[in-house]
RNA sequence: GCGCCCGUAGCUCAGCUGGAUAGAGCGGUUGCCUCCGAAGCAACAGGCCGGGAGUUCGAAUCUCUCCGGGCGCACCA
């Protein structure tokens, strides 16, 4: 409702700005004015157009507001503070608008095909809580692109070749001697965790780090397994798929407890036997992407200019400008480029870059070549996971082929993402280039506190420190499964203490519920450039900014329902005397705030920050609850004021469950 | 050395495509359950928005610089 009239807005000042003075503003900033009494909408453009006019901005302002005249959907507009234009809404008509419930909404990305990319964790050893921050932030941006009207595809990409299944296979073979019959029924016996193969994983893999730093010789044992489970075909490879195979399973276990699919798995096997990078090689050396350096200390490699940050591009974009016809970059300089990036090595073997530049050629649909395909699982809502094979089944979707994609992977990987998209320009696909998005977060971290408590040693360098990273290769850090254990516990100590009357059965989903959504509150709160120093008190916590808040504001809405007797749907759907958000500020604030649900979800996808949805739902509970506590509703007398005030509590639960569902966040029936 | 991110209340963080009086949660103090459930509400205390300069009618927000912290910069994966 709010994004609908803005745009009206705006259109209609900007017409009337052509046409009035002969300007045409590159963007006509809308802000909010400090209180709702003031309006809805705030144009400072007059500030902006002062000079050029040569007008004081109170002048401007009072003209236009003259020009502008009557607009549908708005009640008035007026000059205000030193010449800002207010536009006030005619509440009653988008009232009507936030009632209808069969309201056509059409987001900015509908008819697109997307792609999405997200958790990722290496097949190697459980998921921890900086994992859990991935999936979770890519899979509230997924289900935020489809209100907004994409076709989305979720792929979790799974590096199967890579030295960290290498390590634990080393593990196996050396340190505990076991061999393929054994770890096969190891998986099989494995039990839920802490019995589980994933946990098990998770200590080798820190004990063969450990025995790595013994000698020498055992990290040649690393470099020749990892070897062979490139080349396949041999006793490595076979446990390395068996390891990794069996770990994917308990992700995926993992993420569907909190609700979180995927459609697609790509491995890294496939890109190296399928032959993705010779077909990318021919692009790459035919546009002179690559070129063969024979000097200096990449000598016999074929290498790329290194890609430079996009705020050095724009600056450099911005020099270039002002003395044009200098020399730029340091191609025509004396000497080979030192800095370039090496694709191929010497040896021939081609680097993780290459794989992924060829890798991300497909995901576009420009590789001319594709992956076998076979089912791997299917949800118990009937969605169907494939996994990637050399020769899969007759029968399967296509995946790859879309118009962008978006990658969450974490802000230390931002140089190799740059180097991609840097080559896909390269090849002449600047559009692609353009809709590749390097979807990038802060990582999550241990406060020392925390470690602490957990029982690993800390050093008292770190203990100074206000956090410590979490390192899988030293088996520090909070597994997700024990976070969602210890979370489920505590949720099921309140519901059991509240709700005696219900059966366990009943108590177990709704403690389940308010888990999961401290959770998944807890990792959306915190916008993406910010380290989360992960505290056990906080994210245990139910109080306060979490998502049992938001919940509860709901649970506060359904009761009001249940005990007049009323469904909220019969509400909406019913007539409502709206007269009464004339005169209140404070109710027609709560109207508007819901009517800014879908403003709020096209603003988390342009810039790419689903925090805004964790503030925008907190904010609105917040609203509720202060409504809730301030009126009355099922002992309000005025008849015509009791239907309006159920109203609003029918409007603002709607958009509170629709804001929560976003975030893969469930409205318990009770708390 | 080069690049990226961060620095806002005691703590953890919002606000940053410039705009009206800088916000929230936690913690602290104090009230509020005969009333749709207190996982809640209300109130108070708490701020040279890291320092400095610049651009602007206007800067927490943009630019530069310095200080402090974090993370990247292999023919490793």
């Amino acid at each position: 409702m709010y994004l609908q009239l803005q745009q009206q807005l705006i259109q209609r000042v900007s017409d009337l700005l052509k046409r009035q003075y002969d300007v045409e503003l590159p963007r006509i900033v809308v802000d909010q004015p400090p209180n709702v009494g003031l309006g809805e909408y705030a144009l400072p453009l007059s500030f902006e157009l002062a000079r050029k006019l040569r007008k004081p901005p109170r002048m401007i302002a009072e003209e236009v507001v003259a020009a502008l005249g009557q607009v549908p959907g708005f009640e008035k507009f007026e000059v205000a503070g030193a010449g800002y234009i207010n536009a006030r809404i005619n509440r009653e008509e988008a009232a009507r608008l936030l009632l209808d419930p069969s309201a056509p909404r059409i987001g900015s990305a509908t008819g697109k095909k997307i792609l999405v990319e997200h958790t990722s964790i290496n097949p190697n050893k459980a998921a921890h809580i900086g994992h859990l921050r991935n999936a979770i932030l890519g899979d509230t941006f997924v289900r935020l692109l489809q209100a907004a009207g994409a076709r989305v595809d979720v792929q979790n990409y799974i590096d199967n070749t890579g030295v960290q299944v290498a390590d634990v296979v080393v593990g196996f073979l050396y340190l505990e001697k076991k061999g393929k019959s054994e770890i096969e029924k190891l998986i099989a016996s494995a039990g839920p965790p802490p019995h589980s193969f994933d946990y098990y994983c998770w200590d080798l893999y820190a004990r063969v780090s450990q025995w790595y730093e013994e000698s020498k010789e055992n990290l040649k044992l690393r470099l020749q397994t990892l070897h062979d489970i490139e080349r396949g075909g041999n006793d490595a490879a076979e446990i390395g798929k068996l390891i990794s195979m069996a770990i994917i399973r308990r992700h995926l276990e993992t993420m569907e407890r909190l609700s979180i699919e995927y459609d697609f798995l790509p491995q890294e096997s496939e890109i190296l036997h399928l032959h993705f990078w010779e077909s990318a090689f021919e692009q790459l050396k035919q546009k002179g992407v690559l070129y063969f350096e024979t000097e200096g200390k990449n000598k016999g490699c074929w290498v790329m200019k290194r890609a430079i940050s996009p705020q050095a591009a724009k600056r450099q974009a911005a020099a270039e400008g002002n003395d044009a016809g200098e020399a730029k970059g340091g191609q025509n300089k004396d000497g080979p480029d030192e800095d370039a990036k090496v694709i191929v090595r010497s040896n021939g073997t081609v680097t993780y870059v290459g794989k992924d530049i060829a890798y991300h050629l497909w995901k576009f649909g420009l590789l001319g070549r594709d992956f076998g395909y076979q089912r791997f699982y299917c949800y118990p809502n009937g969605r169907q996971v494939w996994i990637s094979a050399e020769s899969g089944e007759k029968d399967h979707p296509h995946f790859g082929g879309v118009n962008a994609i978006y990658n969450v992977i974490d802000s230390r990987q931002a140089d190799p993402q740059n180097n991609v998209i840097e080559a896909i320009r390269g090849l002449g696909y600047t559009e692609q280039a353009e809709d590749y998005h390097h979807f990038s977060y802060e990582m999550v971290a241990l406060t020392p506190r925390c470690a602490m408590d957990l029982g690993y040693d800390v050093s008292e360098e770190d203990q100074k420190r206000s956090y410590i990273e979490v390192s899988g290769r030293k088996g520090f850090g909070v597994k997700a499964d024990d976070l969602l254990d210890s979370l489920i516990a505590a949720a099921q100590k309140e519901v059991d203490s509240r709700h005696p009357e219900m059966v366990g059965q009943e108590r177990h989903e709704i403690a389940s519920q308010i888990a999961i959504g401290a959770l998944r509150y807890f990792m959306l709160k915190f916008t993406k450039t910010s380290v989360i120093a992960f505290d056990f008190k906080e994210a245990l916590s139910f109080e306060g900014e979490t998502g049992p808040y938001a919940q509860y504001a709901i649970v506060r809405a359904s009761n009001i329902f249940r005990k007049a007797g009323l469904s909220a749907e019969e509400i909406l759907g019913g007539e409502t005397d709206l007269h009464f958000l004339k005169e209140d500020d404070e109710l027609w604030e709560l109207w508007l705030r819901a009517g800014q649900l879908s403003s709020m979800i096209e603003q988390c996808i342009a810039t790419t920050e689903p925090a805004y949805a964790a503030k925008f739902a907190f904010q609105l509970a917040q609203q509720f609850n202060n409504f809730y506590h301030k009126h009355h509703i099922l002992t309000e007398e005025d008849e015509a004021k009791k239907g309006f005030l159920l109203a609003t509590a029918a409007v603002v639960r709607r958009a509170l469950i629709h804001s929560l569902e976003l975030m893969g966040i469930g409205a318990p029936i009770v708390m």
